[in-house]
RNA sequence: GGCGCGGUAGCUCAGUUGGUUAGAGCGAUCGACUCAUAAUCGAUAGGUCGGGAGUUCAAGUCUCCCCCACGCCA
């Protein structure tokens, strides 16, 4: 048995989540810790929300709420879409955790015993009337270049010129719209990630067995330019972690919190130490996931994440790790998606462009998203979302393939004998060459699955769905029960198997769908299988079963067309 | 402008270290079947693998140049 540590990237407290998120990290996550489970094998699955920031603090004010409040119930509802998608993590934390307070500050003391944080003095605009510094992007002002008059601090949209908040000509707070500001002397931390260059190289090329699309990322950051950059861990702002020593205050520093990239990845530690918490255990029993003199020696750790995320979890958290000189577990496989693009655009968050995880709760059960994304999950490339492809597919795979296979054996069997598994006949050649067959392609999905290669993996599924409607094409149990119903019988009976057989290899793309088909065919008990042979007698003669309402409704035209209509604008 | 990932059948995508007639699913066409959600099964037709040059006995697969899309950075 292995134990596998598996995390999906933390999504940002602000707002819902679109499915191109969703793809990215969280699902093929669940879909890798469902499959382990089902293996036997132990597994700790997390995922929590990252709470920091400014966007946070901004969006809490919009929302006319304090911050933590405003957060307490983003967390909630967050945690409501993850179980309405039925996403298993074993916890579903925050970065605002005391767990994660606690556990920041601590690394942050480390780092500072080891020298590898430095005190830094910047020039920073402060705005009077917010009361606060602003971040670049949220210094607004006209162009210096094109004379764009909504140009950002960080950078002008209209000519895309890189610029400094002290380039543009008349500056005024994006967030109030005050021209009442100033430049200010602050003083801020920076992790000296320059330092540990060397040990984060060797440490990647340790790991052969990352996608191209990771390593060329991280060796990218690592080596471009001048290298790796030292960067800022605080900021001044007030909803963060307080800047401490450890336990200790760090002279100062008071008022100033730590900056979010460097709590969130924390907060996958910290995250365990949550559910330790919420499931009345002791701190041994979190660490021996993860600290390696604690029991976490043999633990596979496995994280998920879109690209975007990549030098964060290549670089600067193992840095942390690294410089901390404590036996922490770093990672083992890291897998990385691409995007999904939206109908020959992009998802976009900001312009509210695509479907979003509530949204798309509302149209349909979670089994028809979870298969179509991870089916057509972008690992090796950008992919794309159609509103035609989404429906062709879903129709195909799930109502035609697999539904309609449920459907037809069920109802004959109902007809022709009744609702058990009738007795009677014999398997022969065609029974066992089926057999054979599904035992090499059992070992290919797993092999798939073991891998991550979830799109291969999804493709080896439907073809084990369809291998059930080829045999019924060839012993055409209808044409045989006129001469043969004993030998009718036998060929129905492999076929009943099936159903149990395809719900239990199919539960980690489509749970609920899998939950049903098994209680329907009165088999909650049905194991992962390893003997195919086996696993198909699994349901005696005389075993009873219900015959079940249509798994997989058909997405029709019509809907189809309204709900590409629907989503064509932005989100109100 | 620099760098990065890509550009393979109508669509979504596979193609290991270069090696026989370039693959899958969907869609299309034809046929079979009638148990089933007008479902299923089979067969066929579709590609000068973005363009050009080069290396090689042999290139989608390596090298160079160019074009296109996307992303990151200055």
């Amino acid at each position: 048995m292995t134990r596998h540590l598996i995390t999906s990237a933390i999504p940002y407290i602000n707002g819902i989540k679109h499915l191109g998120n969703l793809i990215g990290s969280q699902l093929p996550a669940d879909l890798f810790a469902r499959y382990q489970r089902a293996r036997g094998n132990e597994v700790l699955f997390l995922c929590a929300t990252d709470e920091h920031g400014t966007p946070a603090e901004l969006a809490a004010a919009k929302a006319g709420k304090p911050v933590d409040e405003y957060c307490a119930e983003m967390h909630a509802v967050q945690a409501r879409i993850a179980e309405g998608f039925r996403l298993s993590f074993d916890h579903f934390g925050r970065s605002s955790s005391p767990q994660n307070h606690a556990l920041t500050q601590h690394f942050a003391g480390r780092l500072q015993e080891a020298g590898l944080i430095k005190e830094v003095s910047e020039k920073q605009v402060y705005s009077n009337t917010d009361g606060r510094f602003l971040p670049d992007r949220y210094i607004e002002g006209t162009c210096p270049n094109c004379a764009y008059d909504k140009a950002r601090g960080d950078q002008c949209e209209n000519c895309t010129k890189q610029l400094d908040p002290t380039d543009l000509v008349e500056p005024r707070s994006a967030i109030s719209g005050s021209t009442d500001l100033e430049v200010r002397e602050t003083k801020h931390l920076f992790l000296r990630q320059s330092e540990l260059k060397d040990d984060l190289n060797a440490w990647i090329d340790s790991k052969k067995d990352w996608p191209i699309l990771t390593t060329s990322i991280a060796k990218k950051w690592l080596h471009d330019g001048d290298g790796l950059r030292d960067r800022g861990i605080t900021r001044d702002l007030h909803w963060g972690i307080p800047v401490k020593n450890g336990t200790k205050d760090w002279p100062g520093m008071e008022g100033k919190v730590f900056y979010v990239w460097f709590d969130a990845p924390i907060e996958y530690i910290a995250c365990a130490g949550e559910w330790a918490a919420a499931n009345g255990l002791s701190d041994a029993d979190w660490e021996s996931w993860w600290r390696t003199d604690k029991g976490a020696h043999d633990v596979q750790y496995t994280q998920f994440m879109g690209k975007d995320n990549v030098p964060f979890h290549t670089l600067s958290f193992p840095a942390t790790i690294l410089g901390s000189g404590e036996p922490w577990k770093m990672v083992d496989h890291l897998k990385s998606f691409n995007y999904l693009n939206y109908d020959g655009g992009q998802f976009s968050t900001s312009q509210g462009r695509g479907i979003f995880m509530d949204q798309a709760l509302e149209l349909l059960p979670p089994d028809y998203w979870r298969w179509w994304l991870l089916s057509h999950a972008p690992e090796s490339s950008d992919s794309e979302f159609t509103w035609e492809n989404f429906q062709q597919s879903v129709n195909k795979d799930l109502a035609d393939v697999l539904g309609n296979f449920v459907s037809r054996v069920t109802k004959f069997c109902r007809s022709k004998f009744d609702e058990t598994v009738p007795a009677g006949g014999a398997y022969g050649d065609v029974e066992n060459a089926l057999i054979a067959d599904l035992q090499k392609r059992l070992g290919q999905y797993q092999e798939h699955m073991d891998a991550i290669e979830v799109r291969k993996a999804a493709a080896e599924l439907r073809a084990i769905w369809t291998a059930g409607n080829e045999y019924l094409q060839t012993v055409a149990p209808w044409s045989t029960f006129k001469e043969d119903p004993e030998q009718a019988a036998a060929q129905i009976r492999l076929a009943l198997n099936l159903v149990a057989f395809y719900a239990t290899l199919s539960a980690p793309f489509i749970p609920d769908a899998s939950a049903t088909l098994l209680e329907t065919m009165n088999a909650t008990d049905a194991a992962w299988p390893t003997d195919v042979a086996a696993s198909l007698g699994q349901l005696p003669v005389g075993h009873a079963f219900t015959v079940p309402e249509v798994s997989f409704a058909k997405i029709s035209d019509e809907q189809r067309e309204d709900w590409q209509e629907r989503f064509a604008g932005q989100r109100a």
